[in-house]
DNA sequence: TGTACATCAGTGAACGCGCGTTCACTGATGTAC
DNA sequence: TGTACATCAGTGAACGCGCGTTCACTGATGTAC
């Protein structure tokens, strides 16, 4: 049943956002290829015909999941004036929310340990996504007249991605948010 | 071929030693029974006579994991003055070797996102292990004199293990030793 | 514009492989007398 | 202390299942005339 080139693009598009979402909340090796296609109303037979691997997808969906974040973050700086835009940040990434929808949030926190086995395209997108973090926060920083803003972008982005991993982790959600308010107030503290 | 009580449980702390360095290194489902036993000199057929599952090996390689970083933390802290402690525990878990050994370290950072999928024994072990963690540096805090020690201690840890993850990840050899180095100055210049 | 053919997205069965687990068996150890 | 039997750590084959991938087929779309 050949489908039309829109179709098949917006096909496409639905196979890595339903990836992005449920390898964030599962793990790579959690989710295979046909719970996927089911996920997105298809049989796991025509995979191939859009992608030529699992891992190809998977590529394509830490991408698009990376993307996301660093849009979201960008934009939770802009709605606010400049001294405030780390802040802003800051209590964006450390959340209650991101801490609970794993799937909707950062790869980096989410895949970090499997991303740093997996030996290809996944590895070097998640690196880059790493990059674009640093680049984003190093810029705001600077932007904010924070000096070694290079050296603090390095502590402020091991903090969040450690503090909303420890969120995760704690069994009780007094304690899951402690660790995110302690978390962000031990960055904001002389910054 | 029965074995003495002895070598029998000589087998069983083999195995999980093989194990609790296996798991970090490629992550529980990186690793077969099978591996694991031919790693520890034996066939795979007698693992369930140590083992009621694989889940049951990984809760004793986590909880082996986690117990020896524990203690080797505290080993660093008790050889310098209180005042350098702390400064020597992130030295020690921000250390080059540390983050180019996972299988020697710290469980957390290596297995954290499998651990917060996973839903039992193993789950629990590394929530008992932040718990520790956490302990160790609240304790160490306070008997330095820092204020508001418990809610620094989660500062300090997120830091710690977003730092190594985050070092692990990025591709050079700079990169990752800037983001050691400028987490550790991170972490000390708010304390 | 209409027609004939090629293309190809999607289907569902099947393949091959690896992995966790089970099982019958072996033979040295531990135990009961 | 010595002997007969039960136990059980370890072996290697086998089972069952899931998963990534392949394949023949379908029928609507896209294209060439």
């Amino acid at each position: 049943v050949k489908k039309t080139r829109e179709e098949t693009l917006q096909t496409r598009q639905r196979i890595i956002a339903v990836a992005s979402r449920d390898f964030r909340e599962k793990g790579i090796n959690g989710v295979g290829v046909a719970d996927l296609m089911q996920s997105a109303g298809l049989t796991h037979g025509g995979f191939y015909k859009h992608f030529d691997s699992k891992d190809a997808l998977a590529t394509e969906a830490c991408d698009a999941a990376l993307k996301d974040t660093l849009s979201e973050l960008k934009q939770s700086t802009n709605q606010v004036d400049d001294h405030e835009a780390m802040q802003a940040l800051v209590a964006a990434y450390l959340s209650r929310a991101h801490s609970l929808h794993p799937e909707q949030g950062c790869a980096i926190a989410a895949l970090g340990s499997e991303a740093i086995r997996s030996d290809g395209q996944v590895k070097k997108t998640m690196e880059m996504g790493v990059e674009n973090l640093l680049n984003l926060i190093h810029s705001q920083l600077a932007r904010q007249g924070v000096r070694d803003a290079e050296a603090k972008a390095h502590g402020v982005l091991s903090s969040l991605v450690g503090g909303l991993l420890l969120s995760r982790i704690v069994p009780t959600s007094i304690q899951s948010k402690a660790i995110l308010r302690d978390t962000k107030q031990f960055i904001l503290s002389k910054l």
